[in-house]
DNA sequence: AAAAATAGGTAATTTAGTTATCTATATTGA
DNA sequence: TCAATATAGATAACTAAATTACCTATTTTT
């Protein structure tokens, strides 16, 4: 009987194995499938403490960043930054608002753009959960040197750029 | 006015700047989410060519890799290397049934379980876009060295482990 | 052999997100 | 300068992805 083997899901030499096989690339994509997916859950379980969902903790914390930039952080930034599209932040941010963790301001340097910050509510709320967060992510991060850690930064800084090439045509 | 800071993410030294913040450490925590979301999104492009859903092709990749495994490929098997729920698996993949493309046949060595394997429909598919896999991945990949890329794949283990211990109290 | 655990399935529901369309303001360029 | 176009955001309608709760059938444990 024929084994029949999938496909191997990469070409270039040095993503292969010495025999020509894939499994270490494709256990680098399960690893950072992995990672990925226990970021977000590390995420929905800091948001439930302050009672609110895991997309909207994370808008609370690109507002958070993004409200001391220049620019500030308006609906459109906050979702490109988040990955999602401009009305779902719209409609999120309206909640937030609605829980008084978020303001809504106009933009006096663009009529049609909103300001968004944190309320004292907001900021106090995400102060209260820093030894949480501070918790996980020395938990999450625990194995890694500081010299790891600046390789890995670069590393995950370059393929940030690469991959959105990869985007705009067709991984596993 | 005060400038209010938003709240230090992580606390271990070797994790943050030479001056106490921590912009490196959240650059990463970016960077690896929008890899994330990157890998999701080359996989769903992937998957509309042969005509499933982002999460179906998810799981015809991970039949091909695990019906050759010990055991087979079981439903939960399935769902807990995908990290979603086994119900979610049931459902999907008699939606991949009732398309060819994957089979369920029952475990001779239990009699709860079943086995799923890729029909030869199933096969020829994924083997159909091996070329796009190949050039999806390697973009995605590019800048890596040999070096670089054994480098991540350590780290990415690594972290990996580590992570699951950080899931079960709470990152951003 | 009873109790508990495990594999899987079904149904109902929720959440996270999208696309399409609209209004209002800003920007560009003929 | 003003018409064309682009951009910021909101609203509505919808869909996909996933969950939890519960059920049955086996298997394992005690």
């Amino acid at each position: 009987m024929t084994q029949k083997s999938p496909p191997v899901s990469v070409s270039r030499p040095e993503l292969l194995d010495g025999d020509g096989r894939d499994q270490v690339f494709r256990a680098l994509v399960y690893d950072l499938l992995s990672v990925g997916a226990r970021m977000q859950e590390v995420r929905d379980n800091l948001a439930k403490i302050i009672g609110v969902t895991g997309p909207q903790y994370a808008i609370l914390m690109a507002v958070a960043h993004m409200q001391n930039d220049v620019g500030g952080a308006g609906v459109r930034a906050v979702a490109r930054r988040l990955h999602v599209s401009g009305p779902f932040i719209t409609t999120q941010v309206n909640l937030l608002v609605k829980a008084d963790l978020v303001g809504k301001f106009p933009n006096p340097e663009d009529g049609r753009g909103v300001i968004l910050r944190l309320t004292d509510l907001g900021e106090a709320r995400l102060a209260a959960i820093e030894p949480e967060i501070k918790i996980a992510n020395d938990t999450f991060f625990g194995p890694l040197s500081a010299t790891e850690f600046h390789a890995l930064a670069d590393l995950a800084a370059r393929l940030e750029k690469s991959s959105e090439l990869a985007v705009r045509p067709a991984t596993d």
